[in-house]
DNA sequence: GCCAACGTTGGC
DNA sequence: GCCAACGTTGGC
């Protein structure tokens, strides 16, 4: 069991647009090399937080659970699609995404500000400089002090 | 809107 | 393989 993050800024897809969902949302759009390595290390059964990015408050607002393991990500082949990359389309396999389901939402989000205050996260990948990857590896430890953070049982 | 930081691209 | 230019991300 590994722990994860996703982050999403809200005005594209928040949350809240995962919770009204009814099946498992497929994570796609991932254009980075090492944000789809990780996609492609995740399990089934494994957990994410679920980062707002680009927002008035950034914050790490619920939780994600893995239901389905990587597979081709189909909105490379459209071109209709913001995400298109001609290339995958002699390589369908280039790109990769996984299947989320909804699995928590906080009553009180832990903001990137509190992270930041919180000693014992200072070595979240997340609060790194100059971080820009969509998803991140998340410690056990790391998992652990933000659910306290957040007062999740 | 600004700016720093980063990944990717392409010329050489 | 180097590196400058460019586009993107994301906090503020």
């Amino acid at each position: 069991m590994a722990y994860w993050l996703f982050k999403s800024e809200p005005s594209s897809f928040s949350l809240e647009d995962l919770m009204a969902r009814a099946a498992p949302e497929p994570w796609s759009g991932v254009r980075n090399y090492q944000a789809r390595n990780f996609m492609r290390a995740m399990r089934v059964g494994d957990l994410g937080f679920f980062y707002h990015s680009s927002c008035a408050t950034p914050a790490i607002v619920g939780e994600v659970e893995v239901v389905r393991p990587y597979y081709p990500d189909t909105t490379a082949l459209d071109p209709e699609d913001h995400h298109y990359d001609p290339r995958a389309l002699a390589n369908p396999e280039l790109w990769s995404m996984v299947d989320v389901a909804f699995r928590e939402r906080y009553a009180r989000p832990v903001t990137l500000a509190r992270l930041k205050d919180c000693p014992p996260l200072s070595g979240m990948r997340l609060l790194a400089r100059g971080n820009r990857l969509s998803i991140l590896p998340v410690t056990e430890e790391e998992w652990r002090i933000i659910r306290g953070l957040a007062s999740v049982a």
